[in-house]
DNA sequence: CGCTTATTTCACTAATTGGTGAATAATATC
DNA sequence: GATATTATTCACCAATTAGTGAAATAAGCG
């Protein structure tokens, strides 16, 4: 008979924060892997091996949830930003550590590029109803647009750079081929996904951001 | 009183070519508005203005409605790229109408964007599954190849540049604006769909993709 | 007219899904 | 030990959804 009933299962201490960050991962992996439509909260639930009623008791609703995962994923590039100290490099160093940066932090997280694309394809109704988002407004521009003028003063970069449009040009040239390396591949009939495409990939993404900062 | 039953609704000739397009035509603007897991096959035969069994009559399923849809989608830039005529053109013009031709076909064509976000987030199954894709294997790569020969030839372009990869850069840098223009603009706190907006972006791109390819 | 093809109608299903209410249990904390 | 918080269980719902079977109807065409 089996005393039937195994409720041994270790004793799982109880913490408020660490089940919230243990849905948002799960959320977070979910809904990258299946868009916000294609996400399912059972299994949100199931893999942060939690209890689905504990997700609607910390984050109300499906959308609310998606919201809280962006916010998340947007703190953790800001960060990751952070740590650059772009200022300490000379010019043209300090471009293209952005540049190999942002090309390598796309492929640590790929959950970033399909969750943008999904709150995209929303028309960014959830990052427009956030109010921490406005809060993390990128330094980045601040610190890229000192790097131009710097740079412009020293006579290595062309004048008249917008920091915005080549912050979105460097971001551009590695998401595109990694957000569409699918495609890319079947229509191309050539694999972009292995390690020796990549590598060739930011390097032709250095010479194409170089080749337009650089003066003639 | 009312007669009941207005069965008048002109005679509606049957045309099974005509149905399918009109299925199509639906098909493409619910899965560009929600993706593959938001669209609604009813939706789609409401829009159409068809009966649902019909769909299933024509298309089997909504994944093989959703392949027909993509396939179409590249059957239609397929089809304005070859009427570019870049073989007449200078290299240095060629480029640049390449470019601007790209920009514009996005902006005119936003379905483009949702639909192969949509399938990337599907690791591109449906292309994979489909032999009318790599039989429309774009043919502009050649000539890409052949112009930057060319100018390369003429002292104008720089050597040893990747049909490839200048091509697929210059899809990134106008694709990846319009597709994240949503979250862009919340970011940046800074609208980026207005026309003037979209000019300035253009006018970068180009000096991008010049500032690479033109030789110092 | 008669045949084929196109189109509609309709009832229906089997499964899924986001979300809820309420009671219960376990645990940390004071 | 009392209490507030944290977590589970479970039954359940109302709505939605892709997809089907079958029969009826209409139109083009030879």
């Amino acid at each position: 008979m089996a005393t039937s009933k195994i409720k041994a299962a270790e004793p799982r201490s109880r913490d408020a924060d660490r089940s919230q960050l243990a849905i948002l991962a799960a959320a977070r992996d979910e809904f990258a892997r299946h868009g916000l439509a294609g996400a399912r909260v059972d299994r949100i639930a199931t893999d942060a091996k939690l209890n689905k009623r504990l997700i609607y008791y910390y984050f109300t609703s499906k959308d609310d949830l998606f919201q809280a995962v962006l916010e998340g994923t947007y703190a953790d590039i800001r960060d990751a930003e952070k740590k650059l100290h772009l200022t300490d490099l000379e010019p043209a160093q300090a471009i293209r550590r952005l540049t190999e940066f942002t090309w390598e932090y796309y492929i640590a997280h790929p959950e970033f590029i399909t969750l943008l694309n999904s709150e995209n394809l929303h028309q960014a109704r959830h990052l427009k109803g956030s109010d921490r988002i406005r809060e993390m407004n990128s330094p980045l521009i601040q610190t890229l647009g000192d790097i131009l003028e710097r740079g412009r003063r020293d006579g290595v970069f062309r004048g008249g750079i917008d920091p915005v449009q080549l912050y979105v040009s460097i971001a551009s040239l590695a998401y595109f081929y990694l957000s569409n390396s699918h495609t890319l591949s079947a229509v191309f009939g050539r694999n972009l996904k292995t390690n020796k495409a990549h590598n060739e990939r930011l390097s032709h993404i250095c010479d194409v951001i170089l080749g337009y900062v650089l003066r003639d």
